[in-house]
DNA sequence: ATGTAC
């Protein structure tokens, strides 16, 4: 299990809007004469500053073409996976559990940890968080009625999951920031990961290439687990909150701001959108972490995102393949160093592999891919 | 991204 947590001086920012999405603006110049872009159903939102690879492009263009899907969108962090990250598809008459990938209700959940940013004592959390090592060794009941389908509840999972404490750097909305409980004088805990391994087995269970049929059994049962999926990810990540809280010797209970899903497949009028690594606009605020060198955004989408399937981006999104980390950066920094960022926060993670593969360096920018989302609409406007 | 096998 990868545990990773970033301590002290994280940010929040408070992003008044997000550009209003009005209009199609693809970057699909590789594809220039392989296609009609008037004619296609794929959009790719980014700009020339923005790079993105090829095989993510690629990797795009194959999902639109799939049968039933009426529109496949790009978001500036899409990058190649088993499936495309940064996506948003719509598809009509199939449903594909593959679009959605394995961590079914994989998502963000930024609490109120009710300490106060002067308690706060790096050293002292950091060296708590070192003598448990992972979060599966505390030990943690289901509160819920209901039986729990995750192996062992409240734990991070490995790749991109994390647990962050973070404090508010600059509020761009006074009043915005208020409703939303976000206090410049706490310490906040922003936790990201999923279903673990419930997700993997249900994926495993419906997954076939030509997708499942709308409204038919194997779809319904699917549909299902899926809910049930999307439940147990959000208790599991407030079980990671709680645990770490508890543990750190933090006498609240977390309190809930925010939450957001973005691995999952929403009914909506148009369709059956599948979303892999792209979070609603339609929900209020959603938090935009970038890698773990860098701040975290929160922030206020406008109301007219149809454009994008009224989807964001769910983070910087990677650069670097996970296999390739290691290697390229591995004479830049020593034992210590690679466990401390720009920001002068800590990071505590027993996984040697997993701290090159999630360092910052394989990461985009983020304000290139919050620039690209709120640039989208300023240099846009009009209706749709 | 995951759990398990190598």
């Amino acid at each position: 299990m990868f545990f990773l947590m970033r301590t002290a001086c994280c940010r929040v920012f408070l992003y008044p809007f997000l550009g209003k999405m009005t209009e199609v603006w693809a970057e699909l110049s590789a594809y220039e004469g392989e296609f009609d872009l008037e004619k296609e159903n794929c959009i790719l939102i980014s700009s020339g500053k923005n790079w993105m690879e090829q095989a993510a492009k690629d990797q795009l263009l194959a999902v639109s073409r799939l049968p039933g899907v009426v529109k496949a969108v790009g978001l500036p962090d899409l990058h190649p996976g088993r499936i495309p990250v940064g996506t948003a598809v719509l598809s009509r008459g199939v449903l594909y559990p593959h679009l959605l990938g394995n961590d079914i209700g994989c998502g963000m959940s930024l609490f109120d940890t009710g300490v106060k940013k002067k308690k706060f004592k790096q050293e002292k959390w950091v060296s708590r968080l070192e003598a448990v090592r992972e979060l599966e060794d505390i030990p943690f009941s289901n509160p819920y009625e209901e039986e729990c389908p995750i192996r062992d509840l409240g734990t991070l999972g490995g790749g991109n999951h994390f647990a962050e404490f973070q404090c508010v750097e600059r509020i761009y909305d006074q009043e915005a920031a208020g409703s939303l409980g976000l206090c410049a004088d706490r310490i906040l805990l922003l936790v990201h990961c999923g279903s673990r391994g419930y997700g993997q087995e249900i994926l495993s269970r419906f997954w076939v290439p030509e997708g499942l049929a709308d409204g038919s059994e194997q779809a319904e049962a699917y549909m299902a687990e899926h809910d049930r999926a999307l439940r147990w990810a959000v208790r599991n990540r407030r079980a990671a909150a709680q645990k770490l809280l508890a543990w750190l010797g933090g006498a609240s209970e977390p309190e809930l701001l925010m939450d957001s899903c973005h691995n999952y497949l929403e009914r909506t009028k148009d369709g059956l959108l599948h979303r892999k690594g792209s979070v609603s606009a339609s929900k209020g605020a959603v938090v935009i972490p970038g890698s773990r060198g860098s701040l975290t955004y929160v922030c206020i989408p406008r109301e007219d995102t149809a454009v994008s399937l009224n989807s964001l981006s769910h983070g910087a999104g990677r650069k670097w393949a996970r296999s390739i980390c290691k290697s390229r950066i591995d004479q830049k920094y020593d034992r210590d160093s690679i466990r401390c960022t720009g920001l002068k926060s800590r990071v505590v993670c027993h996984d040697t592999n997993l701290l090159f593969a999630e360092a910052p360096e394989a990461y985009k920018n983020v304000e290139q891919v919050m620039g690209v989302l709120q640039e989208y609409g300023q240099r846009i406007g009009g209706s749709l």
